[in-house]
DNA sequence: GTCTATACGCAGATAGAC
DNA sequence: GTCTATCTGCGTATAGAC
């Protein structure tokens, strides 16, 4: 069902256009360019991978697949709403912090995807969304969260979530568990909190 | 110092551009395309704008450079931080829904800018997100706003704000208004707010 | 698996008439 | 201000040797 995961050379390709797309935009990019930060001529990329739109598709999954496998599992541990939601909060930022430049990637350059990949895509960003919403409807079920709408809810939870990879920068004045603490903080204390702190 | 008004033809094929751009992408979009949807020949275009990236630029403007001089005076008006902040939410979400399409190509295309171009138009963004930290910070002083970190709460606000442009489409569940009136709730009331209803 | 060489289509931009 | 016609360069992708 899902793709096979990413080993030596192809893995190799996929981490450099990650970081060239992200710095320099998809379009802007040649595959001469991906190639060359990779030590091969433009040529032998098609050997690994049947186009430049591929690639992208790769770098996309790394950061849409992955969190749905691997940081979504949270939400079925056991626990209070409040407790699973820190944990997602905490696994998501740190995922993100790990695949920074996939993300941005991701968050800009979904356009250029076929319409088939896109789909996938859309597909894995909306399941997680849906999660994340359900959650929120679990913690007001029991009264753990004060917030009126889970739609509204989930959306502004999965928009700074994400949003985090538009703006850290891991050589400024915050770290990442600043990051990590004032989120959860923010979301589970603030946002959704019922005021008992 | 800042650009002037666009009228009549310009204003027209900005228009339509930032349309096409925001559906299938900057870079899939052809001059050709553009010109289409205003009724012209690709080349006549080149009598209004030097190059498309002209006209991306004057997309991106019209939701930067806008904001700025339209939506922060209101942090200038009289009033406590709370209300400040919460004219500033409401009139943020309604400048987006009035140019949607304009600020989807805006947040996902700046790549494609010139050195140039992308320079105003960060700038425009970071003194925005400064002045919304500002109010905040005007918050925490007066014991309103109970967040402990002034940065990272707008960085969260900010994202909130803008992702509105990613997920929202008038014709489903959710109103404009009922955005607003949410929106104002979880970031005033909840992510800001001292737990005084 | 990587190379050299090249095909070739597309899209941004220009020239110049009306 | 808009047109027709065209140039031109660039970048993906292929062919085929090593």
């Amino acid at each position: 069902m899902s793709a096979p995961p990413l080993t030596g050379r192809r893995a190799e390709i996929v981490a450099a256009a990650a970081r060239i797309f992200a710095r320099d935009g998809y379009a802007a990019v040649g595959m001469r360019d991906v190639a060359e930060a990779v030590g091969i001529r433009g040529a032998s990329l098609y050997h690994h991978f049947a186009s430049k739109e591929e690639i992208l598709y790769a770098v996309c999954l790394s950061v849409t697949q992955e969190p749905n496998e691997q940081t979504l599992p949270l939400l079925d541990a056991p626990g209070t709403p409040t407790q699973r939601m820190a944990a997602l909060v905490r696994a998501h930022l740190e995922h993100l912090h790990g695949r920074q430049v996939e993300h941005l990637v991701a968050l800009h350059e979904l356009a250029a995807l076929s319409a088939e990949h896109r789909a996938v895509v859309d597909d894995y960003r909306r399941y997680y969304q849906r999660r994340v919403r359900d959650v929120v409807a679990a913690g007001m079920a029991t009264g753990e969260f004060a917030v009126p709408d889970a739609r509204l809810a989930a959306f502004a939870i999965c928009d700074m979530l994400n949003g985090f990879s538009n703006w850290f920068h891991a050589d400024r004045e915050l770290t990442l568990e600043d990051v990590v603490v004032g989120y959860v903080d923010l979301i589970v204390g603030r946002l959704l909190g019922s005021g008992v702190r």
